[in-house]
DNA sequence: AATAAGTCGAACAGTGGTGTTCGAGTTAGC
DNA sequence: GCTAACTCGAACACCACTGTTCGACTTATT
């Protein structure tokens, strides 16, 4: 990952990592933000901007890449697969809803503008943790088995996004975001 | 609402329906779908279209004003404040959660294009009703009082727009959605 | 069968986005 | 302090979409 594949220099490198900021924050707030509100966001010029990324596509492609890999991260620190499972999910919660909003809503931008077969690879890599722990949950017996295991995770995700549209809206205050969540989510998924 | 405000011919009248249907479809399936793409799907000219709304905006006020006034109307239909409010939903769900959807995506998109001071007074006529059969579910018991009214209306649109993306992705089989969605909203909803 | 209402293709101007080129100016690194 | 890497504004061509006008044609209505 830390591959300098063609020796940058440090500017070059602080730059990049501001477009991918800006970027990230642009995509999520408005799906149709435009490359030069994005360099506009960075502090960068739009020349610079397309020197790095020579397509809107290849930027969000890059962007994608980068917030699966962070929530990927997210999510292994928060160890889904150690503990009671609904212990796990919690946890789960409280460190990651805000990465997993953010990787959901540039998953739904990139499947419009980037095409739904592209996406499923990756997108996989951060599911199948959310995945593994409602299963293993169905296994201690306490996550509920009369529902398509498709729809436990879509039911998660979904309200994981609602929280954060909640709180973005002013709807909910960010400290009770993760409470909130745990509060319906355990009801809705337990077993009885 | 029958008023023809400036006595119009039959064909008109005919092709300003299909219009709107196809704007309904159109909108809800892409957001930015072209005027030129909704009058090749109404099967009617781009001038036609032009001559009945003038410009994009005032299509989309007109697809929101008719969708809202169906989705008022389906509601009324299930009766939401008769019976037992745990039985109300229920029909509200099995009759409803496809027509709640499309005013969901088509008020997404308002939001962004009209702006969503425009928009609050006309989505209160739809979300109030949801939101009063959940308030008398509470006085009679069955349902949680430990969390934010606000949130809990966004739980249940939130995954009933989840279940009709599952089923619109083949996910999930359109006569198991309300179903489905029964089995998760009211354990998540319910006091205890 | 006459007339008013409606349809529609072609062509136009205007706007805003993408992606590129150029050339002059900065800045990091040795 | 030299050089190569990098930045950036201005200007460009290109495209897709919006909204308009014109004039010929078709259709509903009486």
């Amino acid at each position: 990952m830390a591959t300098t594949e063609t020796r940058r220099r440090a500017d070059a490198e602080r730059n990049i990592a501001a477009i991918l900021d800006a970027a990230l924050v642009s995509f999520t707030e408005d799906p149709q933000a435009s490359m030069a509100a994005i360099a506009r966001a960075a502090g960068v010029g739009r020349v610079t901007l397309y020197a790095h990324f020579p397509s809107r596509e290849v930027l969000l492609e890059a962007v994608l890449d980068r917030t699966i890999a962070a929530a990927g991260a997210v999510i292994e620190k928060a160890t889904p697969g150690e503990g009671p499972a609904t212990e796990a999910l919690r946890r789960l919660l409280r460190s990651s809803w805000h990465e997993l909003d953010q990787h959901r809503k540039l998953f739904d931008l990139a499947q419009r503008e980037l095409g739904a077969a592209a996406l499923r690879q990756r997108h996989r890599e951060v599911v199948d943790h959310v995945e593994a722990l409602l299963v293993r949950g169905q296994q201690e017996g306490v996550f509920r088995r009369d529902l398509p295991m498709t729809w436990l995770v879509t039911t998660v995700y979904s309200l994981l996004h609602a929280a954060a549209e909640d709180v973005n809206a002013g709807r909910l205050a960010a400290e009770e975001a993760a409470g909130v969540l745990e509060a319906t989510l355990l009801p809705a998924l337990g077993s009885r």
